[in-house]
DNA sequence: TTGGTTCAGTACACACCTGTACGGAAAGTC
DNA sequence: GACTTTCCGTACAGGTGTGTACTGAACCAA
């Protein structure tokens, strides 16, 4: 039993924070799913037993909500520090925020895994589902916003704003690798930049 | 095939088969997901206890790999129809193609679910990830053909093809109820057939 | 009737996960 | 240096799920 045990000091084995144990449950969720989050195993892996986990969190509903909730002030504040950056001139915003939404999908897999697990989880949670209706309302605002600068049409922005933004929630269901033709998000990214962007400008033609 | 239609006496419980439980386990895979396939629900809910399911399949492994190889068979086989329903009308058969693929969204709902669930199982598993890809694969090769008959231009359908099926799929995932603006598969259906469809003919008259 | 086949019930063993109560070591505080 | 707080280990209790062996009832055919 004690032989076993970690020869080393407390100070090696550094004592866990909420965030510990909140970070370890997004990377089970991008793993497996929020099916996948057991408390059991984040404590294996953490090298700690579950002891430590219910002195941090009150039981497991603690822990997946309050990750909802930390994934949400995040997609907020990240959708503020877009507006923020947001130069007025639409076309170049638009290649912006095209750019970020997919390289989100890029370099940063686990975000992108970790909301289509959530998206999941809103198909049998109402509360969950409610939370990711804001967030994608938000961020449709942003892109009608835009394209309403870009065409000067509302009806035709908001057709354009929808488009734009599930052209990108398909690709990153979708067509992760179809191999040969159409592919990878850099070219999704200059098709849609064609059709949708450049296509709508103001000045050449009106429909 | 037996004509085993009659429900016979066995006075009130009807014997099961092996497809009843495989649409029992879909069920609960539209309900929550490929995690929320338990013999004992299943069982439950069929009026019968584990000792059916494990006379008809050989574990849990083998009901689900049944359930996808029947999933997989059904799409190939809906792929065959819809082609052999194609008018050779570029325009008339994509507005055919999408409307199916919202009506698979709106009145046969559980198809869809299914198929998002199905997309969740495989993110962790890549034998699943295969078969899905080799759908997407089926599915764009048919959207490419008919925007080729449109357009005239290879690439230009290739890259029409993807904004079409990945609007379809971000339709699907997002944007379920986005109260005011921009909403409903219909209206949906009438912005990608504007965008995508029409304005891409070749020559200005068109319908 | 008799016997074989098909399907379902019962019982047991085992694995895994949650939650709780309690004890104890390490770190901060005075 | 005792005291307190913070964090984690341990042990126990209970729930739920799978898989297997065996038994039993309904059905069918000769």
């Amino acid at each position: 039993m004690k032989a076993a045990q970690k020869p080393k000091k407390r100070s090696e084995a550094a004592r866990l924070t909420r965030d510990d144990w909140l970070d370890a449950a997004f990377r089970a969720v991008v793993e497996g799913g929020f099916d996948n989050v057991r408390v059991l195993m984040l404590a294996e892996r953490l090298g700690v037993t579950r002891g430590s986990f219910y002195w941090h969190f009150n039981d497991h509903a603690d822990l997946i909500s309050t990750l909802l909730a930390r994934w949400h002030k995040r997609e907020i504040d990240l959708d503020q520090k877009v507006r923020s950056l947001a130069t007025g001139e639409p076309q170049a915003d638009l290649k912006l925020i095209l750019k970020a939404a997919l390289a989100h999908a890029g370099s940063d897999v686990e975000n992108l895994r970790f909301e289509l697990a959530l998206r999941g989880l809103g198909r049998r949670d109402a509360a969950v589902a409610k939370m990711l209706l804001a967030v994608d309302q938000m961020r449709f605002d942003l892109f009608e916003q835009e394209f309403m600068r870009l065409t000067g049409q509302a009806a035709k922005a908001a057709e354009l704003a929808a488009l734009f933004y599930l052209a990108i929630a398909g690709g990153h269901q979708a067509l992760s690798r179809p191999s040969s033709t159409v592919n990878s998000k850099k070219h999704l990214l200059s098709v849609i930049t064609k059709f949708l962007i450049e296509q709508q400008a103001p000045e050449p033609s009106a429909i």
